[in-house]
DNA sequence: TCATCCAGTTAACAACTGTTCTCTGGAATT
DNA sequence: AATTCCAGAGAACAGTTGTTAACTGGATGA
């Protein structure tokens, strides 16, 4: 199935690639709306026109962005929720796994953090497409679980949402913590495994 | 204590509301970071350099906005936490004073979730601080309430941030459904409300 | 009444923006 | 080997941007 790409077509995605990197670094102090198309080509070091190759708008380009600070995540989500062990452990080694995301991509972090409601519309309909994928996910995981007996369709996908969000929300304080001391990642830590916790509670005494 | 303002100040302020009102307009479909001075004051209809008697910058104007977005906003919180009633009556009233507010300052709303991880730090730790304010107010609410009987001061404030993003997710929910039937805010008031009740169980059954 | 103040104006600046059209040289196809 | 294709370059366009300096004229305070 897999065909090798000519050398044209590889230097394409090539130059394509270092668009979106480009991108992602001048986006980390302002957001999608301000960025201009000059400003991107020269930093990859490319005359202007040459972003007409690859993208019509920065709008355009964003939504590239989407899919890939998300669109790769999915199986990480997936199996994260369908971790066996009990609700602790599956806490914290989500928590963990979400901590090490944003270490390892912040730059992913923070635009989708900063554009989910940013000022392009497009952008902003790629993002929540992406979120709703994932609570469907999430759902589809929850109602494996025994836990789910007797939950209908619409609270287990209430709860999916509320999984996600909270998600957001602490990658969200993860990135803000980024450069502090590790007591402060620490508090955060400690902030979002007691919240994940107090939700599993509320979960688990829902019927009844 | 009130004193009457000359004509001066009275024309001064006048023209910085103008300039509040043109900007909070301008930034429904783009982000603070890109909003330019000199839109605003044609928006306003004065010259570009009048712009510097009120702000020393865009960032600056964005900060007045935060204040003036959430500033007022305090009271309300800290009256919609503390009213009577069980927990269903509770919750009913407070999504249903987040529908209004939307319904009333939608731009305000729109503002704050777009620049809360927008690309302005300055407003960014407006936003922070505030909410920061909002939490710790709820916490005060919380901890009057007989059953914060045994709770933490680390855990009552984890509840009340929870609250509080919470309370932000839904507003934003609302905004989107601005323009949508009755039936899709419906939906939005229905989803909020079980989120809401699922976290008051896991409250009520976080002690033992 | 007269001097001071100051919100807003006017004019000008270099620097920047997105977009168009034309061109080039090497890869791809025949 | 000859032809087509196409990612990127180059130049030019009309508009836009933030910021400066020097100004005007009505409100203010002595």
């Amino acid at each position: 199935m897999s065909h090798t790409l000519g050398i044209r077509q590889a230097q394409k995605q090539k130059t394509r690639q270092a668009f979106l990197d480009a991108a992602l670094a001048l986006l980390e102090d302002q957001s999608l709306s301000s960025l201009g198309l000059r400003e991107v080509t020269r930093a990859v070091g490319v005359a202007p026109t040459a972003f007409y190759r690859h993208f019509r708008s920065t709008a355009d380009l964003g939504v590239a962005l989407v899919d890939e600070a998300l669109g790769s995540l999915h199986p990480m989500v997936r199996t994260t929720v369908s971790t066996a062990g009990d609700s602790g452990e599956r806490i914290a080694r989500a928590i963990e796994l979400i901590a090490h995301h944003v270490d390892t991509y912040p730059a992913h972090v923070r635009f989708i953090a900063r554009e989910r409601h940013g000022g392009v519309q497009p952008v902003r309909e790629a993002i929540r497409a992406q979120l709703v994928r994932f609570a469907e996910e999430v759902k589809a995981e929850l109602a494996k679980d025994p836990e789910a007996a007797g939950w209908s369709d619409d609270d287990l996908l209430m709860l999916a949402h509320l999984y996600v969000d909270q998600m957001l929300i602490t990658a969200s304080l993860f990135l803000e913590a980024l450069e502090s001391p590790a007591e402060e990642r620490e508090r955060v830590t400690q902030l979002a495994t007691r919240q994940l916790w107090l939700i599993s509670i509320g979960r688990s005494h829902w019927l009844g």
